[in-house]
DNA sequence: AAGATGCGTAAGCATTAACTTACCGTAAGC
DNA sequence: GCTTACGGTAAGTTAATGCTTACGCATCTT
């Protein structure tokens, strides 16, 4: 990947989802998500940048420390992704696959 | 990635949303589809079978042909999982980020 | 029935990406 | 000022994944 990660690209690993859903609870410092996790602390700095290049968590300092929190900016431009999809061509697919579906013979 | 892909994991990857966003147009055959991509037929079939283990494409044979087309169903769940960070926390976090910027001297 | 078309799958290769250990900078505490 | 705690980065290894070519099986055509 050589380019900037887009929120896809970020989302499509699971350690990266699991980080994610623990800064659900509020902000954390990267050595007590690290703790949580069955992989090394440097292995979570690493998704951290990734996560934080695709403005889904924003960090700042606190001392020696360094607070990561989730940031609404990429989850917006996630949410305007999707709207492609819902809003416009699956409402129509998705009526017509519930007709084509309800015409079958068991 | 030993077990069955979730959107996310499928989503992952450019190439299958590049696959996706062509569908949006309707259903399309496999051939088809290659040809506008600039990898080879096999390449796409196994996007595809991807696609349709995380329930973001449905496919029907068509004579000698196969035709995908977008599956709701993978989309209604990714939407679920988003609701969770949409939902809740987010919108408190986006408060309390908006003040602590404001606060900012240049 | 024989050829042609369309696709899925297997096998193998090459690249990427996730992880580890080791190291360095910075901020706080004694 | 020295030590300790915390975290980012570099380098190297291993595993995953995306790709290609080769093959086989259906289905349609003539």
């Amino acid at each position: 990947m050589a380019y900037k990660y887009t929120q896809l690209d970020a989302l499509g690993d699971p350690t990266r989802r699991a980080i994610l859903a623990r800064l659900l609870t509020g902000e954390m410092a990267v050595g007590d998500l690290a703790r949580e996790f069955p992989v090394s602390r440097p292995a979570i700095s690493q998704h951290l940048r990734i996560l934080k290049q695709a403005n889904l968590v924003l960090d700042r300092a606190a001392g020696t420390r360094r607070l990561y929190q989730l940031n609404p900016k990429g989850f917006e431009t996630l949410r305007e992704y999707f709207e492609q999809f819902w809003g416009q061509a699956l409402h129509a697919f998705k009526r017509k696959i519930e007709e084509s579906t309800k015409e079958q013979k068991p």
